[in-house]
DNA sequence: ATGAAAGCGCTAACAG
DNA sequence: CTGTTAGCGCTTTCAT
């Protein structure tokens, strides 16, 4: 009964134990790092692990401990730069305490969101971290507490989870760059973000999912009403998902009878697209249209003129999610947390006094 | 002896199969999906889950099957653009093969790519996809082959490792843009790279361990040498890692008595140091100084000048090399491919004809 | 300090 | 088509 090891059966804490001349449980103690043994034996044990190449297997070991050093990361997408750095905070972190992170991208799709919560739940991941796509439909996001594991929200709070949740300040900054915007003589002001609706349309509140827009249009619509600007809602413009929406949002914008004299773009992707659109129609910035965009994108510093800009610490935005998430796993309990972390308004040049514009009788 | 399952405590197949009334196996053949059920045992024992709210347990799937449904991927630093959308294309390929992706950074640092090799590998990812930050040590890399596990390369090729290899046409993106420039007048080309050296000079081929950048200063030299440029290698400035190891690089650069009339970034990140750095000290884009950027980045399209570059494509790049694994662990076989996409040059403001500079006597 | 044995949740033969 | 029986590789009581 020889055993001939084929290339792809691998050695186990059985053979290893074997070759040491000791008992299963003693050569896993030391290979697992935990229990007592003698000096000797941890010796013999470990040579004869370097001998036969031995490698642990970490499923088998989740199996028997129900931890798998694993935290779930859901965002709507690695290619945005904003998740990237977010992303970046987070596997610092997660490593440094001895997790590893699996990633999926949910494309803002719920569904998507959907099927990569089940999935991470099935492969036992100690808990997650997710930015949900909405906070309308939330019950796979409890099913995910149900089964015990920690969740943490990223970027987007959902206030019927009591949850840690980690958000910039964004109502304080909508209003920050609204009044910037409104003190230089603007009242009419759009506001584009990738955030949709049944319709396309805007028409309030209830209808924009995503908790972090929802407090930017909210405090851009109040510093409107303010200043004695009403009906600031009809000025936003929902679905800029991609270069082409975000074109047709900004053609359709001015070829209005009275168009924007400035914009609002709720992520650097949009900032960029009306960017190389405006330039391409001849739009001046900041003579014909001031524009103000989110996330300090690394562009929004070169460009002609550069762009004022709301500062997000993301990298700390991921930073302190995962840390957040890592003391549950750890064993903290009490209340839910929630982290609101500063932004900060870098002016720049896209930004100028409102035009009177003739068509504007 | 009642069993009062605590919230911890998830329910099994076992369990699935004691409430639907059946055997455990063929609890587990609807569970799994696998085997033949007959309908209306198939029903029963949905409905028994669903009530139950059974949740599989993938890592106990894997003990058995051998097989995780995972890829690990290893790259320099999400939060670099170029990796961001890389990464895109691998989970987009992987999640429609019905695969996740475990993500580990290494920062470039060789320590911590053989960490997370080691790690994947005991985590039991069924595949590899890494950047290896340098192609001279690569033990780690065949112990993964060795563990029987399929690697492949993305952007980065080792030439003594025998896999699949998914990479952009360095060498004749290099050449290309050397030539442009030279017919455009320029003698003294700079070209500066992350890749560092021991002693942070250049002054071989052999000390650059990353096949990617030995190949484009290859044909850059080459390209030099050709036009009747000798000694094109002084021209080589290494450890580009960061903004200040950028400027420092930049301002040498010019503050030499015969300071560089073009320079090439090898990559978007260096690209934008070097504009923003050039842009401080007054230098003219093209006017004194025309620039070339590897990987058209967003922020290279919207500068004044907007930049010149070497268009490559990342996403697909990540999208090939999924691909390529994902075949291998659906059973091909056969010798290992090497995928060399090519690249675009896209010509924009940022190069113009070289200027005589007084200083150059 | 060490060993024997049980078992995590699932799949994979092999019977019937 | 369905049930029985073994494990996968590891940790973990419980003895010794």
């Amino acid at each position: 009964m020889e055993k001939i090891p084929a290339k792809t059966v691998s050695v186990t804490v059985a053979d290893v134990a074997h070759a040491a001349g000791v008992s299963k449980a003693t050569a896993a103690r030391v290979l697992g790092g935990y229990g007592t043994v003698s000096d000797k034996v941890r010796e013999a044990v470990k040579r004869a692990a370097q001998a036969l190449d031995y490698r642990p297997n970490e499923l088998a070991r989740s199996m028997t401990t129900g931890r798998s050093g694993t935290i779930g990361v859901v965002v709507g997408d690695i290619e945005n730069p904003f998740f990237g750095s977010a992303v970046r905070g987070i596997t610092d972190v997660a490593r440094l305490a001895g997790f590893n992170v699996i990633l999926a991208n949910s494309g803002e799709s719920l569904a998507a969101e959907k099927a990569a919560v089940k999935t991470l739940i099935a492969k036992q991941v100690d808990g997650l971290i997710i930015s949900p796509a909405k906070d309308s439909e939330i019950e796979h996001l409890r099913e995910a507490e149900r089964s015990g594991r920690p969740l943490a929200l990223l970027d987007r709070a959902v206030a019927r989870l009591d949850v840690d949740t980690v958000t910039t300040d964004d109502f304080e900054a909508a209003q920050a760059i609204t009044r910037l915007l409104i003190g230089q003589g603007h009242r009419r002001i759009a506001y584009l973000t990738a955030c949709d609706t049944p319709d396309h349309c805007f028409s309030q509140l209830s209808d924009i999912y995503t908790s972090s827009v929802r407090l930017r249009i909210e405090a851009f619509i109040g510093a409107c009403r303010d200043a004695a600007i009403p009906d600031a809602a009809r000025w936003v413009r929902v679905g800029a998902v991609n270069p082409q929406a975000i074109r047709a949002i900004v053609t359709e914008l001015f070829n209005a009878a009275t168009p924007p004299t400035a914009i609002i773009a709720s992520d650097s992707l949009i900032g960029l697209e009306v960017f190389k659109a405006v330039r391409e129609m001849g739009i001046a910035l900041p003579g014909d249209l001031s524009l103000i965009s989110f996330h300090d994108a690394d562009w929004t510093a070169v460009t002609s003129p550069p762009v004022t800009v709301v500062q997000q610490p993301v990298y700390q935005l991921g930073e302190t999610v995962a840390t957040l998430l890592i003391g549950r796993l750890k064993g903290e309990t009490g209340p839910a947390r929630t982290v609101v972390l500063p932004t900060r308004l870098i002016e720049r040049a896209s930004v100028g006094k409102a035009r009177l514009v003739a068509t504007a009788i």
